[in-house]
DNA sequence: CGTGACCTTGAAAGCCTTCAACTCGGGTGG
DNA sequence: CCACCCGAGTTGAAGGCTTTCAAGGTCACG
């Protein structure tokens, strides 16, 4: 948490600039409040459905922040003290089990939430596969603005809510997929995430390692590279290089990834 | 939806009689407010923390249903019109795949609440395990009822906050622990819910088949009767017979459980 | 007492993992 | 400038954990 540091407000216009996606999305949707430049990621950031007092007043609460590749966010265990809104970037969410079995729980993007919980400490570890920028929000001062501005509560349930439903999907993806539909249900879920932030569907950015997508599967980096192989060589998928996919036959794939037979 | 009907008021009575668990913890907490006699599962309900006004309230839009065995209390995909409260009983969620593989992705008892969605729709199938009782809610009064008192949004985004917890808890279970692990991990987590419900600990109820097991931690029927199997010889656990388990050593099952690898 | 649902156990098979070798690209220091 | 190293990724071969296939057992129920 000691490697962030609060960007200079001059430094915004130039964020912004470097990030066209999220310049889009405004442009698209028009002026509606956000707490700052950063946050405004609409239609997923929390502050959508939220008028512009509330807004206004969770900026004055606001810090931002940026974190270097492989820094964490937070860590499991430690007091949950603070919220999160990433603005740009991407962080992986994950758990270990006592030997250092590693299961990534999710992957976050511009727009997301993270650190949310119920109880005193965090649960799982954030961490930031590439630099990243997140809006922090601190746990006591938001919850004595809940207090206030009840529509908070009601917008973060259905935060709450639609992570609960993904999360439930992944389960079924855990139990019961094959390494094939893992995967591409798992590249499948990259690309609606990109359309949904206003990105360009393809080529389908893969920010995370082989390792990375391998504890987020239940599977090892080997059989994840296997099975890109295989696709490719299927030619359902097209790597441009390790990092950027390209998707034939979307209706194939949708059809593997919902475990047709 | 249909195989539910209301019990008569006079029914109450007996059935809290038969519920000695409930009547512990009621005894054990005090008058608190209950919308009804069936809610009465206190700490877990989702009135807990809510005033008695709004109990007051939730009781005025709520009716009650009895649920058989293997009856649905609702189906993925169908309007998600009604949320519950199970007062008594067990209940199982569970997605599917299109080619019929099933993935469970929990278990309910008294004090759960099911059917809370985003969207529409459900996401998932709700079915009884054993004769089972609940308190309905319709989505739109209750929604109406939000607006009139804001907190049992917080109450909902806490219990939908813990629910998630506990579903990434599964996601590592699912991903990365052994056959042996997750079985163990299953039988704990079934001794802390009775535990959390003033139910005793042991033996441990399983109220679900073992291809219930199965479908929850991504497993085959044979691979689980053949982990108890192994569990039994080791004296780790004693079977009294199909559906009770008891637990010889709980700290050399919470350390299997936790992947002491 | 037959029937069926559920559970257990054995044996063989298979999907994924483990182990191992090799490639590729970037950073570094001589 | 380039050899060297290291992390990340790919591919092959062997092994193992779990599944699949198969058979038998138990118990509730009509």
């Amino acid at each position: 948490m000691n490697d962030t540091v609060d960007p200079s407000p001059g430094e915004f216009s130039a964020i912004m600039a470097q990030h066209e996606p999220l310049r889009i999305v405004s442009q698209r949707l028009g002026a509606l409040p956000a707490p700052c430049a950063h946050c405004d990621v609409r239609e997923r950031n929390f502050c959508a459905a939220l008028d512009p007092h509330e807004v206004q007043a969770l900026s004055k609460i606001m810090t931002e922040a940026k974190v270097a590749p492989h820094a964490a966010l937070f860590r499991e265990g430690e007091p949950a003290d603070t919220v999160m809104n990433i603005t740009s970037g991407a962080v992986k969410l994950y758990k270990l089990l006592a030997d250092g079995r590693r299961q990534i729980l999710g992957f976050r993007f511009a727009g997301d939430f993270v650190g949310l919980t119920a109880g005193q400490d965090y649960t799982y570890t954030a961490e930031a596969l590439e630099d990243t920028r997140v809006c922090r929000f601190p746990r006591k001062r938001m919850e004595a603005l809940r207090e206030t501005f009840k529509r908070i509560d009601k917008r973060l349930l259905e935060l709450s809510m639609e992570e609960l439903a993904a999360t439930q999907e992944q389960l079924v993806l855990l139990g019961r997929k094959t390494a094939e539909e893992k995967v591409v249900s798992f590249l499948l879920l990259l690309a609606n995430g990109q359309v949904r932030r206003g990105e360009p569907v393809e080529p389908i950015r893969l920010p995370m390692t082989r390792s990375d997508i391998a504890d987020y599967l239940g599977l090892t980096i080997e059989t994840v590279s296997r099975t890109f192989s295989l696709l490719k060589r299927r030619g359902l998928i097209a790597l441009d290089d390790t990092t950027h996919v390209r998707v034939g036959n979307r209706e194939a794939l949708e059809e593997i990834a919902a475990g047709q037979g």
